[in-house]
DNA sequence: GATGAATGAGCTTTCATTCAT
DNA sequence: AATGAATGAAAGCTCATTCAT
C-alpha cells in the first residue's frame, strides 16, 4: 500500500496484469496453472516438477526458463493470489464505505475464494501455512497485509462510533479471518459447496451482534 | 517398561497418562519430542529421520523400533497432543455447566497450547492442515471431534434460552474455532508472548456480543 | 535413436534384433551389459545398483531411466536371452526336420552359451533358479517354453516312428534340458571349456542310445 | 570316499550324528530347520535372522551362540542334508553292488528328497545354485563328491562290460545328475507329486536304453 | 546359556536442476 | 526459446550383528 502512489494502483487495476514485470508469455500462465493443480492435489513435497510441466505441456527444463526454482513457481501463484484478492477489495472500497458492508465484502470475496478456484484454494490452505522454513516468511507477509486491511476498517469503525471502543482491533481482525478462513477450509476439503454472500453474511451477523441472546 | 522406576509409573497416572495404549518407554518418548522439535523447525518434508534420531541421541535405525514410519512419528505425536485437548476438556466439563464458561474454557486451553509447548503449536499449524494426502485424512478426524464438542456446547445454550436460536451452531463452531486458531497462530508464528486466559476471554466477548457498538 | 550410425542398425536388422521392443539405445544396452556382469561375480543381492551403473559408465540415476527397478534391469537381461535363445532355434528348424537333429542343435546352441557370453550364462545358472519370490515365477515361463519345444519334438519323433512310444515326453524333455543345464553349468563354474557341437553329440548320443551296451 | 577309512565311515553311520563335532542341542536343531523354512520360503536374502529365529522360538541373539553368521545356518543346513545323502547311499551300496541298481538307487533318493522335506528340497534347488560368492564355492564340493560317486559307478559298469565303453563317464554322471535335478525342481516348484521310485525306474530306462526305438 | 534393544552401514529409489543440442 | 537426457545428492528404511543384562 505504501510504498505505491494511488495513481499506480489504479493504473494496474485498468491495466489487468498487463505491466506486471514478469514476463506473462502463454507458457508461464500455464505453468502457474499447473503448479497449482498438481501441488493441490499431491502437496508440494510430493508434486515433482517433472508432474507440474507434464500438466503445462512443456519439457521439465521450460519451466526453469521461467521461474529460477520450484519454490518460486508456487511462491509465484501464492502471490498473485494474494495481490488479485488484494485488488478486489481495494478497488470495491472506492464505492463502498460504510465499515460493516467493507467487513461484509472481504468476507465474500475471500469465501468466494474456494469455488473461483478449488486447487488454488486447497494450495493456500494447504502449503501457505506449511514448512516454517520457506513459504512461511513470505507468505507471513501478505497475511499481515490482510489482517492490517481489516484492522484499519475496524478502527474507522470505532472512530464513527459504530464499533464497540473496548476492544482490540488486532484480536477483532484475527479472529474474524481466522473464522472464515476455517469455514473456507472446511467447505473446501469436504467439497461441500455454499451460498459466499450469505455465509459471509452469518458470519459477519456473529461477529457484529455476538451469539448472546439479546 | 524396564527403563521407568516406579516412582515415574506412578507420576504418569497422576498426570493421566495412563491410559496411553502405547509403551511411553524412554526413548520412545525421546524420539516424539525430538521429531516435534525438529518438524517444527524445518518443516515434515526437510526433515530427515537421521535428525530426528540425532536429536533424540539414539540411532537412525531406533526410530523404527518404536514406530512403522516417519509417519507414524508425526501421527503418533499429533494424535497424543489431541487427546490430551480433549481429555482435559471433557475432564473439566464435569465440573463447569455454563456453556459461557465451557466455550471459555476450550479457548483457553487452545490458546494455552502455544506456550505449554511451542514446538508442537508450530506442529499442530503447519504439518496438520498440509499435504491432503497422509496427515490431512486422519487429522480431519481430530478437527471434527474439537468442532462436535463445541457444537454440542452451542446448542445446549441453544436449548437454555442462553444463546441466539437464529443461528447455525455449526457456523458458530468453525467461527470460534477459526478465530482461535488464527491468534494462536499470528502469536506463535510471531513469538509473541500471551495471556491465555485474558485472551480467551476477549475472544468470547467479541462471539457473545459482538463488536457492534450497543 | 540418435546415438546409433544408420549402419549400427542396418547391423542389428542382420543379427536379428530388430523385432525386440525395447529401445535399444547406447546407454540401455550398456545397463544391460552391465548388469549381468555385475551380478554375475557378486550376485543379484551383493550387486549395488551403483555398481551396476558404475560399470555402465553412468549416473545411478541414469539406471532408472531406462528401467522401473533393478528387478527389472536383471528381468530384461534374462528375458532378451531366453528370447534369442529361443528364436535362434525356431528359426533353425524351418530348414532342419530330423527330431534328432533337432534335438542336437538344441543341446548345441544351449551349450554355446555358456562360451558367448560367460557372464550371462552365470546369471541364467544362479540367479533364475533362485528366489522363488521375484525371479522365479517370471523365469518359469521360459522354461516351460522350452521344455514345451523339446516336447514337441519328442513327440513328433514318436509319431514317427523314431522314438520309443513307451516314455514320458515330459519325463524325456525335462531330463535332456537338465543334463544339458548341468554340463553347462559344471563347465562355467569351473571355467572348464569345450566343444558345443562336440559336447552336444556325446549327450544326444547318450539320450538317443542309452548307456547299456547293445 | 578316500580320505575316509571304511571303519569311520562304518562308526559314523551306526552312532548317527553323535559324534558330530557341533552341539547338536535342542535349540541348534530347531534353528537349523526354521532356517530351512524360512529361505525356502522367502530366499535367502529376503529372510532375515529375526524371522529365522521367531521361527525357531528363540531370541535373535541366540542364533549367535549356535552359528558364527547367517551364512553359516544356511551352510551348515545344506551340509547336513548333502551327508545324509551320501551317506544314506554308501550304507545302501555295501548291500547293492550291480551298478544299474545303484544308479537306480541314487536316482530314488534324490527324487525322494522332495517329498521328504520339500523346505530343504527347495533350498536346494534354489540357494545353493546360488550367489557365486559364498555357497557355490562350498556347494560345489559337494556336487562333486556326488558326480565322483556315479563316475565310479559308470566306471565299474564299464570295467564289468555292462555300460558302454566309448562315453565319458563324466559327462554321464553329469546328465544323470542334471537329468534327475531338474525332474526334482519341476516336481517341486509346480508343486506335483511323485512317485520316487516310479520315475527313478523311467530315468534309468532312458539313460540306460535311450529313446531311439531299438 | 539366553535375551532382545540398539546399532549404523548400506541399500534402492526419487527428483530438482543443468546443459548440450 | 525449448528440450529432455543425465546427473548425483539425499532420503527412508532394513537387518546382520553385538553386548549389557
Amino acid at each position: 500500500m505504501k510504498p505505491e502512489a494511488p495513481g499506480a494502483i489504479a493504473a494496474a487495476v485498468d491495466a489487468g496484469e498487463v505491466f506486471s514485470p514478469v514476463p506473462p508469455g502463454e507458457k508461464y500462465q500455464r505453468i502457474l496453472d499447473a503448479a497449482v493443480e498438481v501441488i493441490a492435489e499431491k502437496g508440494y513435497f510430493n508434486a515433482p516438477v517433472s508432474a507440474i510441466a507434464a500438466r503445462a505441456g512443456v519439457a521439465d527444463g521450460t519451466v526453469y526458463l521461467y521461474f529460477k526454482s520450484k519454490d518460486d513457481v508456487l511462491r509465484t501463484a501464492i502471490d498473485r493470489n494474494f495481490d488479485r484478492f488484494h485488488r478486489q477489495v481495494i478497488e470495491r472500497f472506492q464505492e463502498v464505505h460504510d465499515p460493516r458492508e467493507q467487513l461484509e465484502y472481504i468476507a465474500q470475496v475471500h469465501l468466494e475464494s474456494g469455488s473461483v478456484n478449488r486447487a488454488m484454494a486447497i494450495v493456500m490452505q494447504t502449503e501457505v501455512r506449511q514448512s516454517a522454513q520457506f513459504i512461511a516468511e513470505f507468505s507471513h507477509h501478505h497475511l499481515v497485509k490482510y489482517i492490517q486491511v481489516v484492522r484499519e476498517v475496524i478502527r474507522r469503525g470505532q472512530q464513527q462510533g459504530i464499533f464497540r471502543q473496548d476492544i482490540s482491533d488486532g484480536v477483532v481482525a484475527h479472529c474474524m479471518f481466522g473464522a472464515i478462513d476455517e469455514l473456507l477450509s472446511s467447505a473446501v476439503f469436504t467439497g461441500r459447496s455454499y451460498d459466499a454472500k450469505a455465509t459471509a453474511k452469518q458470519v459477519l451477523d456473529v461477529l457484529l451482534n455476538g451469539i448472546n441472546r439479546a
